[in-house]
DNA sequence: CAGCAATTAAAACGCTTGTTTGAAAAAATA
DNA sequence: TATTTTTTCAAACAAGCGTTTTAATTGCTG
C-alpha cells in the first residue's frame, strides 16, 4: 500500500499516462463537449499533438480513459458478487449484499483516487449521461452485461417477484446510485455546507441501504 | 384542455416560440454544448440571425427556455404540497404526500407535452448535470428555494429525525428523482425492449414510491 | 396609401475546434 | 558510436462555432 507511491514520486509518469489522467479529470468537470484537446495537452504537461500521436483521435482517447477506469470497477463488482454467492452457499444472496457489490466498488476507487477525490464520481455518473452517441454505445457494451448478471441474481433472490418488478426496481436502484454519484457535488444547495466534508464511505454507505429501502419494500410490496 | 389545441393546429406558432421549443428539444436531446444556434434555426425553420435577434445571445436563449419549462412544474410542486398541508391539518403531511407534490408535477408536464413524450424528463435532468457554469448557477437559483422548502417540511414531517439525516436523504431522493428521468430512456439496457412501451404515469408511480421507502426506512433507521 | 417600426434574410467576421504536417529531439538498437 | 525507431514540438489547416452587420421584407398605424 505505502510502497507504490515512494516510487510516484521519483518516477516522472509517461505522457500517455498524463495524457489520460488529464483528460479523467477534465471529462469528470467539463463533459465530452468541455473538453478540448488543447485542455488535455495543458492538463497533461504535453504537446498538443501528443495526444493525436498516442491514441489516433479525441473519441479514442476518451473512450480508452474510460475503458481504463471503469473495467476495473466492473471487475471488482464481480469479484464482490461471487464472493457474496460463495458466502451464503445455496441460498441466494440479500438484496443487501447484491447491492453492496454493485455500489462498494465505486467508493473503493474514489478512495483511492486522492487527487479531486469526487471527480471520479462525476466521471462515472457522466458515462450514463454523456449526449455523444459513441459514448452511449460504449456504455451500453460496458454495462448492459453488468445490469444482465445483476437482474439475474435479483431474480433468484426474489423469485416471487414478477421479472418486471426487478427490472423496474434494479432501474431505479441504478438510478439513483447515478443521480447521487452525479449530485454529490452539489450537497451544499441543501444543506448549505454542513454535509460537505462528509466522508466517501458514509455517502457510499448511505447510498446502498436508501436503494436496498427501496428496492426491498418496492418488490415486497408488488408480489 | 381539449379546447386548446384546435387553436395550435390553425395558428402557426410565432418564431419565438418555435426557437424555445427547438431549442428546448435539441438542449434535451444534445445538451448545451451540443445544441448550436444553427441547429435551433434549422428545427425551428427560423433564420440564423433570428435567435439572436430575439434573445440576445445562445445562453439568453437557454436561460429563457429553461425558465419556461421548469417555473410551471416548480408551481405546481408548491401548489400541491399546500393541498396535501390544507388536507391534514395540523398533523403534517406524510413523506409519501410530501414526495407525490414534488415528483408529479414531472409527470403532468412530460403527460402534457404530446411529441417526444421524454423531452422533458431529459431536460430536467440535464439540468441538473450540465457541467456549464452559467446553468449551474441558474439551476441553483430555480432549485435551492424549493429544496429549503421541502427540507423544512420533511422536518416538520419527521421531527425526531436529526436535521443531518434528512438532509441525506432528501440528497438521496432528488437524486433518484433525476437519474431516473436521464435514465429513463436507457430501460432498454435492462429490459431488452421489455418496459419501453410502458406509460408515463406508471413510472412516475414506481418514483414516487421507491423514493418514499428509501426515505422513510432511511431516516426511521436513524433515530 | 404612406411611413415607420419590427422582423427576416444572407453574408461575413473573428475565434476555437480537432487534426495533420514535417522537422527536430530523444530513445532504442546494433 | 552509428543508425533506426519512437516520441516531441511548433506551425498550419479546414471546418464549425456564436455573433454582427447591412439590406430586404413584413406588419402595423396614422
Amino acid at each position: 500500500m505505502i510502497s507504490s507511491s515512494s516510487q510516484i514520486v521519483k518516477t516522472k509518469l509517461s505522457t500517455r499516462k498524463r495524457l489520460i489522467n488529464a483528460t479523467a479529470r477534465l471529462f469528470a468537470q467539463h463533459g465530452y463537449n468541455g473538453l478540448t484537446m488543447r485542455s488535455v495537452a495543458l492538463e497533461a504537461n504535453a504537446n498538443l499533438a501528443a495526444a493525436n500521436y498516442h491514441f489516433g483521435s479525441k473519441d479514442a482517447l476518451v473512450l480508452e480513459m474510460l475503458r481504463e477506469r471503469i473495467q476495473p470497477i466492473n471487475a471488482r463488482r464481480i469479484e464482490l458478487l461471487d464472493e457474496a454467492k460463495a458466502r451464503n452457499g445455496k441460498t441466494a444472496p440479500s438484496a443487501r449484499e447484491i447491492f453492496h457489490s454493485l455500489i462498494f466498488p465505486i467508493g473503493e476507487e474514489i478512495a483511492r483516487s486522492s487527487k479531486s477525490r469526487w471527480s471520479l464520481a462525476q466521471l462515472v455518473a457522466r458515462t450514463f449521461t454523456e449526449p455523444v452517441s459513441f459514448i452511449e454505445r460504449m456504455h451500453q457494451r460496458f454495462f448492459s452485461q453488468i445490469a444482465k448478471l445483476y437482474h439475474q441474481e435479483l431474480s433468484l433472490a426474489y423469485p416471487h417477484a414478477p421479472p418486471k418488478e426487478i427490472h423496474w426496481h434494479l432501474h431505479l436502484a441504478v438510478s439513483s446510485m447515478l443521480g447521487s454519484l452525479a449530485q454529490h457535488r452539489r450537497l451544499g444547495d441543501f444543506t448549505e455546507g454542513e454535509c460537505n466534508e462528509e466522508e466517501v464511505n458514509e455517502m457510499i454507505d448511505r447510498l446502498i441501504r436508501f436503494v436496498t429501502h427501496g428496492f426491498v419494500k418496492g418488490v415486497n410490496a408488488s408480489s
